[in-house]
DNA sequence: AAGTGGTCTAGACCACTGC
DNA sequence: CAGTGGTCTAGACCACTTT
């Protein structure tokens, strides 16, 4: 029996509150091969024909799923070599949870640099109430925490701070240095797959220890960016705040 | 001849520099008809059927290039009455290009409240350095200005200044009153179809005048968000610029 | 040449709407 | 009931990559 069958009945489905069409089906079951890690990043999956053959549907009905999963980023797909899963190496996906542009630049994309990072402090320690609101984990859970500087070749740009819930990066050592592309290596070293990010962003007044940092008169406004990185599975795997400077860069948003 | 046969080789398309894939010809036919005004918001379209024999193609192409427009929120598709142009009237759309939330919100759609508006002023005038730059006119062109306040329930949200340039807006007059959802007065007045939003958004100190009107403090740290509204022929039609308190209200943004 | 994804077609059946 | 969009299939041909 195929993996899409009716189970109640194959030959002529009856009406069922849970009917969903084939490939919803299908496309779930290639999700769940990504979250379970059957499917990593960077792999080649098999032929649309042989998936289809495997699922007990038409190649159609597959490429329908993979065309979805192609928009929503997971996979990339490429004419005359296959379908992998998508890696955070690609510099289009490596730009796409990054918005900060400098005042100057017209072309968002074009002249856009990835700030280098500058560590202040790592640390690992038991969660705090409202981390373990945000990861969903108990007291007993530890965390790690990051503090970084990140600058351009003008300056600083931005300070922030980074929580990983412990659990999910369990051989973690406090000699790890984190990389640039934080995503990438959530990617490549745990199969993490960061599906979607949610941001609050507010103006805030500089501290006086963040106004030195960014090199700022004390008060300045800058701006707040509260991030959750949220994994394909729905847990939040990242939670991130960053205060940057607001005289020389900008958060660019297109909204369709 | 049907409108997409392909004008120098019918029967035997050789090598083409231009050459694009049917359903994307069928796309841009259908976008241009959405441009002119032929097709207008609200309006029912002809069937898959119909559209398919007037493009000389078939129904499953015409299927595909509708797909694309529904994805872009350009039609919206009901099954069993056919395809409509969208309005900026539903729900889902209004709420589209509009990013501010209480900060208790948990749930970013579900309590959302669309602010009050409130005018300070209106006026028209010459376009400044700026507007002609931005609009693409010249400074014969004139443009109208507005400015508003924003309120819900607990009080002053956000000061705007909205500046629309009047050649697209020809038989405006200084008693229209701009309504809450301007994208929607565009649509079904104008037949201007906003396609996209493009945002810069910034932290700022308040001006003593404005700090005044949103109840702050004086130099407090406000969100300055600067907002150009592009119609689907690629032209500015809307620059904004909001100045909107941060200490009740962020911006949600949800990155994928 | 063989295998992959990309496009296009034709036809079947289903679910929903309106008359 | 006819007409609409939604799903699913099967098959053809094309463009591209690899062997």
């Amino acid at each position: 029996m195929s993996a899409l069958e009716n189970p109640t009945s194959p030959t002529k489905p009856a009406a069922r509150l849970e009917a969903q069409p084939l490939y919803v089906k299908a496309r779930n079951i290639m999700v769940d091969r990504l979250i379970s890690g059957q499917w990593r990043p960077g792999q080649l999956l098999p032929s649309e024909f042989a998936i289809a053959a495997e699922l007990g549907v038409s190649q159609g009905t597959v490429r329908k799923a993979l065309d979805e999963m192609t928009v929503q980023g997971l996979v990339v797909r490429k004419q005359g070599r296959g379908t992998y899963v998508a890696e955070a190496e690609d510099k289009s996906i490596l730009f796409r949870f990054y918005r900060l542009t400098p005042n100057d630049d017209q072309d968002a994309s074009a002249s856009q640099t990835f700030p280098e990072s500058c560590y202040l402090s790592k640390s690992q320690g038991q969660a705090s109430g409202q981390e373990q609101d945000i990861f969903g984990i108990t007291a007993d859970d530890k965390v790690w925490r990051f503090e970084r500087l990140r600058s351009s070749a003008d300056g600083p740009i931005l300070w922030e701070q980074l929580v990983l819930p412990g659990r999910y990066f369990p051989d973690f050592t406090a000699d790890i240095h984190l990389p640039n592309n934080v995503y990438q290596f959530y990617s490549t070293n745990y199969g993490i797959i960061v599906a979607k990010v949610n941001e609050q962003l507010r103006a805030v007044s500089a501290s006086d220890d963040v106004a030195e940092l960014l090199n700022l008169p004390p008060d300045s406004p800058v701006l707040e960016i509260d991030r959750r990185a949220i994994a394909l599975d729905g847990t939040v795997v990242e939670w991130r705040r960053s205060l940057c400077r607001s005289d020389t860069m900008h958060y660019r948003n297109e909204l369709k």
